[in-house]
DNA sequence: CACATATAGTTGTCTAAACAACTAATATAG
DNA sequence: CTATATTAGTTGTTTAGACAACTATATGTG
């Protein structure tokens, strides 16, 4: 039953390690001024060019205005830009300008620099585990959202 | 064409997890006009009564200005008061008010549930497994921040 | 005692997330 | 073709987090 220690739900420490490593990421980005949500955001932008921003929402599991307000940001940085769809005049398509490109050149050695850190204490095998089972969870977390993007399933 | 989805980091692999675990949380919490932050705030100071703020923050993982907003909000509500620390004045001693602990009381069920959610996707060991590496990448990251509240060690 | 330093808490600013409400364009049904 | 629903994106509001700067009290050293 409850044991001695005070029962931290699994969702409150996944929190509270999340906003440490965010933090953690963030203090080794500062230089670049740039944020590790727009990191998230500007990575799959460049590695993918031409996704809308609902592409991008999905890729980075935020919502629609989340997506906005950071691609705002991104493009005002001149680390993005964004293009008229065509065949679909709702739609704006992404892609990141050279100076973006540059950015996440620079920038993914310290993304790696901090998986590397995390690396110290937990095995590959065990990194391997917590991913499988982090988008497990989400998976089924996500099907018992109410208002949810529901892109798959 | 790299191996898709094999390049999301397992931060924010583990924010986007967080996210959608917070949001179900916040769905069914909200009815009693709470949020899971102020939830696991209130839920620190129902336990433990006669806590002060910095314990708070401490025990919820979060800074000082952001404790301070939360139990603004929780005081507000009138789920929560604060005294004046007698020996030593700079403080506040923080308890639940009737209110508080009857939130808590009628909360803590749901709370359950979403663990429930979560334990329908991994199992027993494999949630005792990811505590221990949330808590383990904790301990790793916090050494590593500069301006951490560096409690312990 | 006086001065420097550390600690508890607050306030301000910017970014981010959740939700609701909205516009505009597309797709579907009649 | 017209009415309705759906989809892409934006804006507003509230809460939360990170960081810097600040006040007030406490502590440590001369």
């Amino acid at each position: 039953m409850t044991q001695s220690a005070s029962h931290v739900p699994i969702g409150f420490a996944m929190g509270v390690t999340h906003r440490k490593l965010s933090a953690l990421f963030q203090q080794r980005l500062a230089a670049h001024g740039i944020t590790p949500e727009q990191w998230s955001a500007l990575n799959q932008i460049d590695q993918a060019q031409g996704l809308i921003q609902k592409d991008i929402a999905d890729r980075t599991g935020k919502d629609k205005p989340t997506t906005t307000r950071i691609l705002d940001l991104l493009e005002k940085k001149g680390l993005i830009y964004k293009k008229p769809g065509e065949r679909d005049r709702r739609c704006f398509v992404v892609y990141s300008t050279e100076l973006g490109q540059k950015t996440i050149r620079e920038t993914t050695p310290i993304e790696d620099s901090v998986t590397a850190d995390v690396k110290q204490c937990i095995s590959d095998e065990e990194y391997d585990m917590m991913m499988d089972m982090l988008m497990r969870i989400q998976r089924r977390i996500a099907g018992k959202l109410s208002s949810v993007v529901s892109e798959d399933d």
